[in-house]
DNA sequence: GGAAAAAATGGGAACGTTCCCATTTTTTGT
DNA sequence: ACAAAAAATGGGAACGTTCCCATTTTTTCC
């Protein structure tokens, strides 16, 4: 591959000028600068970026790592996308790292990512407290986080207001006429678990409804959970008339275990499940979901991470953005309500 | 951060050994490696990657690039998880790029990846003929395909035997009663499509059934022409009593369009796609599905890339993986049959 | 016990860039 | 037209490693 000094020898000019060209430094000459592009498009010159990266002062690396814990979530899958863009007009280089949601991956992956030289870092915590983020921070990188923030640390966070969400969701089953509303919540080591927790308790007390705690069970917030958890609650003496599910895995989860169950939606069971897919009008019927846009949160993340690597000075913020409640198919009143 | 300057000066040896004992060479006094291995615990030291791969001969720097079509297929990212596990059990780091099926996008990553010195290449070309591809190939950089290989190019290939599922797709809804069976194919320039269609054919011939040309409609793979020629073959004076969509996105798009026109699965038309997914059983009815592993495919195509990094000369392979039809229950014999 | 062979270690160039400073060239103002 | 200022260019060290070769130390074997 052509270097940056077959460049400079084929153009008649230095390395440095050549440089300057490729940094789209002001200082070079139109007629210089002309030159040496067409050095560089005859050659097919492409600058090596593990060079550029080894030698450029710290904010200039031009690459961000994006850490999460589980690519199979199509929550992620738009932050993925939305990090990818945002990052690319900005002409960052983005490394992505998938850890399963196992602590041990996590920290092997954040010590790659230091390895590599990243300008900075996107990270959605697995859980609240995190000695391996809080290792990257103290090693000075500029970390945003995304989801929720850590117990702690004064760290830029990009997420939505859960509670509200949450809220609106339950609002609306109340709304329905729903008394016995299930929630099937996330860890609850996890900020956003508590947060929808607490705006499902909110809804229910605003409208004077005794919280069952038989109704309000925990998981891992994976696919498998959800399925068993809402067999759990189908199986109760006095099974719910609707459920809240807090993730898209979670959602999935509990759908499989209501078809198996040959109960029918919303006849039978309503649901509204925390995070909408752009397949949700495929399933049957349409799911209602509280959306929360993944892909925003991405490119808002990637913003304020490129502004904090150019100013790491700056003061913290938080970005909080609204959620929706997108109406589709899968609620309806309980039998015999009178709504 | 500690460099191995730094780690050299506390064990009281020279730069070279300590790079023996991170790389793990064997001429290394024991004592001497206890030494080493005790200051790089003391001062923290983590290898500057990119040193590495600046310095590192070819076949050493540890990096793979993964390129993607569409990272929003459920497909892609089993992939990508076979590729991250595979890649990590061979110390391998990944590059992921996702280029949302556009040429601009796919030739901007594999140049970064190029400027980033991989080791090599995996890649999901979008279309049969593939300029930037050939070019990298040209480069001299080791290219594994998934899905799909390229006109013209003796390249290595892992993927399914797509006409075998395609036509064990069809044969099953001939087997149930079915005559007039839709097909929803992918893009024609892709031979994953037409490798589909000739399953297809092929079925449909072996039981003397005529090829309704009405009934193969083309697609650009997408969710939402899934969901437009859907509505084609349900708009059709003698609709299908089936439909096969030749991808997961198809099927997902095809789904909602059914559902908005009120028709049931299976009793009104029965559905299989190409491409299982994991929440499968989450869809009303669960979806009959013919399962290829991306999973598989993704980590066998990293141990094939592994081996041709180390083995340039080695002679292109092929990797054929089987289908497996997935039984569920979106199927069962057309209205009026006698099956 | 001593020479030869093998093992272990060290020294320094090189990878391809950027960055800093020095030098040369051009522009500006009078 | 000339000095001073500004703009443009060049030279070379440095980034943190690996790799090659040279040197030193240890082991082997008769």
């Amino acid at each position: 591959m052509a270097t940056l000094k077959d460049v400079a020898e084929r153009a008649e000019v230095s390395v440095s000028t050549v440089s300057r060209v490729i940094n789209k430094e002001p200082l070079v000459k139109p007629g210089t600068r002309e030159k040496v592009e067409a050095a560089i498009e005859e050659l097919g010159y492409l600058p090596n970026r593990v060079a550029q990266r080894l030698r450029s002062i710290n904010y200039r690396k031009k690459l961000i790592g994006l850490v999460l814990p589980d690519i199979q979530n199509p929550f992620y899958v738009d932050v993925v996308r939305g990090v990818e863009e945002a990052a690319y007009r900005q002409n960052f280089s983005v490394m992505i790292g998938n850890f399963d949601q196992t602590e041990e991956k996590e920290k092997i992956f954040l010590e790659i990512l230091q390895s590599e030289s990243i300008d900075g870092l996107i990270v959605a915590p697995a859980r609240g407290r995190d000695e391996n983020i809080r290792k990257v921070i103290e090693n000075g990188y500029p970390v945003v986080c995304i989801d929720r923030g850590l117990v702690d640390l004064d760290v830029d966070v990009v997420k939505v207001n859960n509670e509200e969400g949450a809220r609106n969701a339950i609002e609306f089953l109340i709304g329905l006429g729903h008394r016995r509303i299930a929630h099937i919540t996330g860890h609850p080591s996890i900020a956003t678990t508590r947060e929808r927790v607490a705006g499902y308790d909110m809804a229910m007390r605003a409208h004077g409804l005794d919280i069952d705690p038989e109704l309000v069970r925990n998981s891992d917030s994976s696919y498998q959970s959800g399925a068993e958890l809402m067999q759990e609650l189908i199986d109760l003496d006095e099974p719910p008339t609707a459920v809240f599910t807090a993730n898209n895995l979670l959602t999935l989860g509990a759908l499989k275990t209501i078809h198996e169950n040959e109960l029918h939606i919303p006849e039978d069971i309503s649901i509204v499940g925390f995070d909408d897919m752009y397949w949700s009008s495929s399933l049957n019927p349409p799911l209602t979901a509280v959306r929360q846009s993944g892909y925003d949160i991405g490119g808002l993340a990637t913003e304020l991470l490129v502004k904090k690597i150019a100013h790491p000075e700056a003061s913290t913020s938080s970005v909080v953005l609204d959620t929706e409640l997108i109406v589709r198919h899968s609620c309806k009143p309980p039998r015999g309500s009178v709504a």
